[in-house]
RNA sequence: GGAGAGGUGGCCGAGUGGUUGAAGGCGCAGCACUGGAAAUGCUGUUUGGGGGUAACCUCAACGAGGGUUCGAAUCCCUCCCUCUCCGCCA
């Protein structure tokens, strides 16, 4: 959630740096909020006059006056005044309140200063290349589905039946492979200092209204109707909101946590894309990294997170690029964010397979995660940041697919070998 | 699913209609004492909104939402959650 305060006090800059992301009205909420304080103005000057007669009325019970003694009287009736103005005031303030609440939450996040400006995906910005000398030679690679279909890792045909199209069943060596990578992945960022939690699966609204992907994006999860609970697009739903209205020590932050788990995503509006494959289906795995900083370091964890992703693909020996998302790619709740791209041969382009984000006190706003400095008063936002750690069935992908070997085999990477207990696929 | 108990400040815990935003304790911060510390003593210490250049003023919040009343943490209603026992179950 934006920064009312922020912009009712400066509304032309505040509207110059979202318009880098596109065009956005604010003028309803602005003349929403002038309202609604003027409403509050006058209800709590009656508030506090009706609080003085009560306040009178208590003293002289207290000194001995009957409660019914006809000398209150009066006093009785001018507050019961009081209260039948108050009684057409506080609905219309409510009211107000309720839509200025409802605008503020499909406002998306500020881009950072340094988030470069533009439309769409094209003007992402190339960050750097990892890899280049572990592009496959120049065979006849089969796309990682066909390949996997044929060595018997896993079946998507049988999936239908038991659920819908992009579903997939691992298989044997397939299904070992992807619980070695999540295992060989969570290892990784746990030596990193990241603590390792396995968060629930099924979310309730207000936590993914916390995390933004409520109200606007309501299509894009799955609804377990008879109750107020839905799949977990992503564990940062689940992982950010363990501290949801909590107001933490400084001493407490940094927070790191890791976690493994299924994200479920509904995928509305991209039938035709990706179709075939690990790329997007309805149910993958991932290992998610989240972090609760303090705002001084954000940018700087930031950095270090995305560094924390890569050092998976380059373990891995998987080719990949970092590119930086312009204002107009990047998703709602995010100031700033990387994606990390791995090379798929079969396709001869980079795909994304992590995704990075900085949402500076946006989600921290939204779901009342504060933070309270020692011997100060007050309390201050927290910065959340996310990032996958990465994409489990992606990076099965980008293993087959750069790991083949003329003969249709597939030769592990070595850091993954001994999670396996095999060389050869 | 059935029966019972309960939800109060960072934590523990008192409080069943009248200056109670809330005793007491712990914790934390400052000061004093000390060579330094411990112990001790004193002082301070919830959060959010609004108004004001400021000093400051004001409203709200005792799980949530309604209601009764001049006045509610305290009474009534609805909902949510937690705990204990029973049942069911991986």
């Amino acid at each position: 959630m934006i920064d009312l305060k922020q912009l009712r006090d400066n509304p032309q800059q505040f509207s110059e740096r979202l318009r880098r992301r596109g065009a956005y009205d604010l003028q309803p909420i602005l003349d929403l909020d002038r309202q609604q304080r003027q409403l509050e103005v006058e209800r709590s000057q009656l508030q506090a006059q009706s609080n003085a007669i009560g306040k009178s009325v208590g003293e002289r019970v207290r000194g001995g006056t009957h409660p019914q003694d006809p000398e209150l009287k009066d006093l009785r009736e001018s507050a019961n005044q009081i209260k039948v103005t108050l009684a057409e005031l506080e609905p219309q303030e409510k009211e107000l309140k309720v839509q200025l609440e409802s605008l503020l939450l499909s406002v998306p996040n500020l881009p950072s200063e340094s988030t470069p400006t533009g439309n769409s995906e094209e003007e992402n910005v190339e960050v750097r290349r990892w890899g280049d000398e572990h592009l496959p030679q120049n065979f006849n690679i089969l796309p990682h589905w066909e390949l996997g279909e044929k060595l018997g890792i896993f079946n998507f045909e049988r999936s239908v039946k038991v659920a819908q199209s992009r579903f997939v069943t691992l298989i044997g060596a397939g299904a070992a492979l992807e619980r070695a990578l999540i295992q060989f992945m969570l290892d990784r960022q746990i030596a990193a200092g990241y603590i390792e939690v396995i968060p629930p699966f099924l979310i309730n609204s207000q936590s993914l209204m916390a995390t933004g992907q409520l109200p606007k994006f309501a299509e894009e999860s799955f609804k377990c109707e008879p109750d107020d609970l839905w799949l977990s697009p992503t564990a940062e739903v689940p992982v950010t909101n363990l501290y949801r209205g909590e107001i933490l020590t400084a001493a407490e932050l940094p927070i790191y946590h890791c976690a493994y788990t299924p994200c479920f995503r509904r995928e509305a509006g991209s039938y035709g894309r990706d179709t075939r494959g690990l790329i997007r289906l309805h149910q993958f795995n991932k290992v998610e990294l989240v972090k609760i900083v303090h705002p001084q370091t954000s940018e700087q964890e930031h950095q270090m997170l995305v560094q924390d992703a890569e050092a998976i693909l380059q373990a891995l020996k998987l080719p990949y690029r970092v590119v930086e998302l312009c204002t107009g790619d990047l998703g709602f709740a995010a100031a700033k964010c990387y994606d990390l791209e791995v090379w798929l041969p079969s396709a001869k382009r980079y795909r994304e397979i992590s995704s990075c984000s900085n949402f500076g006190d946006f989600q921290a706003r939204r779901g009342g995660i504060r933070f309270k400095e020692t011997g100060q008063k007050g309390t201050q936002f927290v910065h959340t940041l996310n990032g996958s750690g990465l994409a489990v069935g992606r990076t099965m992908a980008a293993i087959l697919e750069n790991y083949q070997q003329p003969d249709g085999s597939v030769r592990l990477p070595k850091i993954l070998q001994p999670y396996l207990g095999r060389e050869i696929l």
